[in-house]
DNA sequence: CCTCGATAATTGAAACATAAAATATTTAAT
DNA sequence: ATTAAATATTTTATGTTTCAATTATCGAGG
């Protein structure tokens, strides 16, 4: 279905404004499939990010301001979502030998586990992507990576 | 700056996992920057949302159901949004004759006077999408119905 | 015209997000 | 060595979202 029809808007101002109401709705239509995935294993999206970083860095440490820096909500609350990560066991939280006013997290070996589980189950749905090819997906890719271009 | 770049992530699984992530951040980094204009009208994104739907129903009235579906974030609680604009008096509601479990929602003078005030903002940033062309726009527009495409 | 399942909207409680203030530490400048 | 500004994180207060439960009404089938 195209924008129009779902979100029953029949005339854009411009095909900018077209394209903001697209981007916006067909990433809220990606988070909530992806958050029934989630929902399973009891995180959410915003969590799963946070451990995709840390994986991405295991087996160093690394600081909440750098997970911050890379989250792709930028606005989350790094801190509590760790805390909520701390108590289901699946990270490890120190201060930073060299900063003390800094925190060090790490992934367990928990926190592995779990994302060994969940890793097929979202490679598995990605397949729903598909009805694009891979060269229209890095398209897009480059598309958005030249509109955000700052 | 590319999506590897923001995110600081090198390597990605496919074509579709870029994608993914790529669409959620810069659905994110529009939305915060909109949220910024909303700021200096009281409104948020999803308050503005709704009234959007109800002026292109204006002078008509429109079911809280059928507000909902056109929404972009699916699962707004809508009855608590318009909770909202109604006391600030953008909005008013009444049972609907036709059906009595039905409530109908319509834009006041206030919104619209809002919405006039707002429009050229608005406009005035989507400007910031112009490092892609008209034509890419509705390119990225058209794959992405493709990819929605259920 | 009565019952039952479906639909429309609202609410309550818990979880979560946001913005701003607070705390602790580091760095840089005198 | 002392102060001031900057950085890293946490907390507080407030607002918003979410999920499930609730209330009210409708419409179809007996």
């Amino acid at each position: 279905m195209s924008i129009e029809t779902d979100i029953k808007q029949k005339k854009f101002r411009s095909p900018y404004q077209r394209l903001g109401l697209n981007l916006v709705y067909t990433s809220n239509w990606i988070q909530y499939q992806q958050m029934d995935i989630f929902r399973e294993y009891d995180i959410t999206s915003q969590q799963f990010n946070v451990l995709r970083i840390l994986r991405g860095q295991h087996p160093s440490p690394i600081k909440v301001s750098d997970i911050a820096e890379r989250m792709l909500d930028k606005n989350s609350n790094t801190s509590r979502l760790i805390d909520k990560l701390l108590v289901k066991k699946l990270v490890d939280r120190k201060s930073c030998p060299n900063d003390r006013r800094a925190v060090d997290v790490i992934i367990t070996e928990t926190g592995l586990e779990l994302l060994k589980h969940l890793d097929p189950e979202i490679e598995a749905w990605e397949k729903n992507l598909a009805r694009i090819t891979p060269e229209e997906a890095d398209l897009i890719s480059s598309l958005l990576d030249k509109l955000r271009n700052s």
